[in-house]
DNA sequence: AGCACGCCGACT
DNA sequence: GTCGGCGTGCTC
């Protein structure tokens, strides 16, 4: 009797495929093997196994793939993001199935020289250089050699050639060190122990010593602490539980917190940096990671978003820190957020999740205050250090220069902090010199012509750009309207037009622009932060990057150019990501040993956003924000879905999108909001029109948008639906 | 994701 | 006449 697999292939495939198991393969559901489709081999997943009598012309698996298989949790992690995102199975399963990708797979051979005792047949003031390093008879990487003999490559290789040293084949270095969960450590503050224990408290694999054995709370845990609380020592208390009940635990960060500082820190507590999961690590390490990770040899992966969907032994804990962070919304391909899968994943494999934030997603917040998450709080700062100060200026009192952005308060605030010796950080929220270029003879503004936004101009690219869909053109010396020649103006600031002015109001100082468009790319951008967390620089301009994962020890004054930007962007989420970003960027003044102080500089000193955020008391945001989104008959929390339609034409997508909105005929309790948000985005080429979406309580999107494509107008061309909701109901 | 098929515009 | 653009559909 046949034995038939159903086969899911990671492809945008809804069902999985059947073929035959071919005599003498014994196959189990979740084995990773390769099966013909069509002219090619590819790689599948069992999904399921029968027994069928009859013939029937189906293929025969090619055979069993020496891979982990996938386990049961996973496997029903991908069903369950297939059906939430309305994603076709397969695409789903690729997110899983990341496999040795052929292309960057290429062996890098690492090998160490050493030296032998042959002497050199020509010796060479260079080759000397070397001897001199080579003489202990010590391995290093031909590189590492190079560089601290102070000589090229080439003359180690010479070197090679002669004889006069010999490769060695080093093994590579191992890809997940274990962590010491008893590594010595500096002591916790009684808020920080009292706020470990309440976290281990219902952890399932938490058996505390002489203790009555209390039930398992398997709900999520919102672990939530000012900036400088100490959130990340007490989560690694959780980790170092983890470890210790023999278990596997994962940290997900937003990308950009993803830093040297951050492994540094890890290191300082368990002795060794964690294995690091993220986009940039690729071939063979990528591959011996993930097989480290299947069998339960790496401890601890440290991961951005897609650090998920590793095939994890024995999970026992998912830490999702920063868990607002909008980094963690996937939006192409599958649509999803990272930390309500992690809520999931955890659910599935029965392992508590503990998400971390000094100013947590309002949904986040509404699930803790109705009790659906734990909510542990670490209300103050670590080792007593105070919160900075936050004072707002009145910009229609304490007017800047004609052409000026910098108020006089905050510029003698900064002048003091620099005479002090300490470090300024002053926030915009803009890239580029300025967001708006006019024509000061005709008046005309230059505008994306595929957006409807300002260009931006980028004076250091000699550019006029759009931030929304990458469009750029050159800075035109005449205007294109009326050819009027050098008459184009800047209007308002960008980080570049600030650091203009500051380097004439603060002469002799070292001002550095730190922006995600910083020349020589992230690698570069993550060494300079590190330059300025090192103290060499004196005052930073930053956009919105600044505002996270790095701490800044000298950073003593924070001085916000424009409180009100995003206030009014007609975004639902306006206030909350204003709030946020500002909470966390003021929050980044007197981390170090100096006290901290804030200078809000706002038009609008009495907006609940901006009120909120100078008094300090965040839970009044939270209080005040829930209500006002019930009020404006918005759900409490984030119970929005995108419809998003893609065409690769503006006008097909637009009608497209127009139509769905006016054929919609929702259901009680849904309610179509129009194009909202990016209403139009060009994606690779492609357009996307987004839809809002909002839906009340117990009404299950998916099915509903799933019979609103049915019904709907028929609709052409690609048609994709982004949720953006809350998973809790649907667990 | 590949790869074929097929239907319209501009060329040796 | 065909070369080639990419839109659409199929792969157990």
């Amino acid at each position: 009797m046949p034995s038939v697999a159903e086969i899911l292939i990671p492809l945008a495939l809804d069902t999985p495929y059947s073929y035959v198991v071919p005599a003498g393969l014994d196959l189990a559901t979740g084995d990773v093997v390769q099966v013909p489709l069509g002219p090619r081999e590819i790689v599948g997943v069992v999904w399921g196994l029968a027994e069928t009598a009859g013939g029937s012309n189906l293929r025969p698996v090619t055979g069993r793939l020496p891979y982990p298989p996938l386990s049961e949790p996973l496997r029903s992690l991908v069903d369950w993001i297939a059906r939430y995102t309305l994603a076709p199975k397969g695409s789903a399963l690729s997110m899983v199935l990341r496999l040795p990708d052929e292309t960057n797979a290429a062996e890098t051979i690492r090998v160490a020289v050493r030296i032998t005792d042959k002497p050199p047949s020509r010796p060479t003031p260079a080759r000397t250089k070397v001897l001199a390093v080579a003489i202990d008879g010590a391995l290093r990487g031909k590189s590492a050699l190079a560089k601290e003999a102070g000589v090229s490559v080439s003359v180690v290789d010479g070197l090679i050639d002669d004889g006069v040293l010999e490769t060695v084949a080093v093994e590579p270095e191992p890809v997940a060190p274990r962590p010491d969960p008893d590594f010595p450590r500096t002591p916790l503050s009684p808020a920080q122990g009292g706020a470990v224990d309440e976290l281990l408290e219902g952890f399932p694999w938490h058996r505390p010593s002489g203790a009555t054995e209390a039930a398992a709370d398997l709900r999520p845990v919102l672990l939530e602490g000012v900036t400088g609380s100490g959130k990340t020592e007490v989560y690694f208390e959780a980790v170092a539980a983890c470890i210790r009940a023999g278990l596997q635990a994962l940290i997900l960060m937003p990308e950009i917190a993803l830093t040297a500082q951050f492994l540094d820190r890890f290191a300082a507590r368990f002795g060794v940096r964690p294995a690091a999961w993220h986009s940039g690590i690729g071939g063979k390490r990528r591959e011996r990671l993930r097989a480290a990770v299947a069998e339960g040899e790496a401890l601890v992966v440290v991961g951005a978003r897609s650090a998920l969907f590793l095939p994890f032994a024995r999970l026992g804990l998912i830490v999702v820190d920063e868990e607002h962070e909008t980094a963690y919304k996937q939006e192409d391909g599958v649509h999803y957020h990272a930390r309500d899968m992690a809520v999931v994943r955890g659910r599935l494999e029965g392992c508590p999740v503990v998400l971390t934030s000094a100013t947590p997603a309002i949904e986040t917040r509404v699930n803790a205050a109705r009790g659906r998450y734990r909510h542990v709080l670490l209300p103050e700062r670590f080792g007593g250090r105070k919160m900075p100060d936050i004072a707002a200026i009145d910009m229609r009192r304490d007017q800047p220069e004609r052409g000026r952005f910098l108020s006089p308060p905050l510029v003698n605030a900064v002048k003091h902090t620099l005479e002090r010796g300490e470090q300024a950080l002053l926030f915009l929220n803009r890239r580029g010199y300025a967001p708006l270029t006019l024509c000061r003879a005709c008046g005309h503004r230059y505008q994306c012509k595929n957006c409807s936004t300002w260009l931006v101009e980028h004076r250091f690219r000699r550019a006029l750009v759009c931030h929304q869909c990458g469009y750029a053109e050159r800075r035109p010396e005449a205007c294109t309207e009326c050819g009027t020649f050098d008459n184009l103006t800047a209007c308002g600031p960008g980080v570049e037009r600030i650091a203009e002015e500051a380097a004439e109001v603060f002469p002799g100082r070292r001002i550095v622009v730190l922006s995600s468009d910083f020349p020589g790319g992230a690698e570069r951008l993550r060494q300079e932060l590190d330059a300025v967390a090192a103290g060499e620089c004196d005052v930073v301009i930053g956009t919105q990057l600044v505002a996270k994962g790095h701490n800044f020890p000298f950073l003593t004054l924070v001085g916000v150019l424009d409180a009100d930007i995003g206030l009014t962007s007609g975004d639902p989420r306006a206030a909350e990501r204003t709030f946020q970003l500002l909470q966390q960027v003021t929050g980044r003044a007197g981390r170090g040993e100096k006290p901290g102080r804030a200078l809000v500089q706002t038009y609008q000193p009495d907006h609940p956003v901006i009120a909120a955020l100078l008094s300090g008391d965040a839970e009044r945001f939270y209080q005040e924000e829930i209500q006002a989104r019930e009020a404006a008959g918005l759900p409490p929390f984030g119970r929005l879905a995108a419809l998003i339609v893609s065409a690769s034409d503006r006008a097909v997508a637009e009608a497209h999108g127009q139509a769905l909105a006016r054929a919609a005929d929702p259901p009680e309790g849904v309610m179509v909001l129009g194009p909202a948000e990016a209403p139009l985005a060009l994606v690779r080429g492609r357009y996307r029109f987004r839809l809002l979406v909002k839906t009340e309580r117990n009404v299950d999107l998916q099915n509903y948008l799933r019979s609103w494509l049915a019904r709907g107008p028929k609709v052409r061309g690609n048609v994709r639906v982004a949720i953006d909701v809350d998973p809790q109901s649907f667990l």
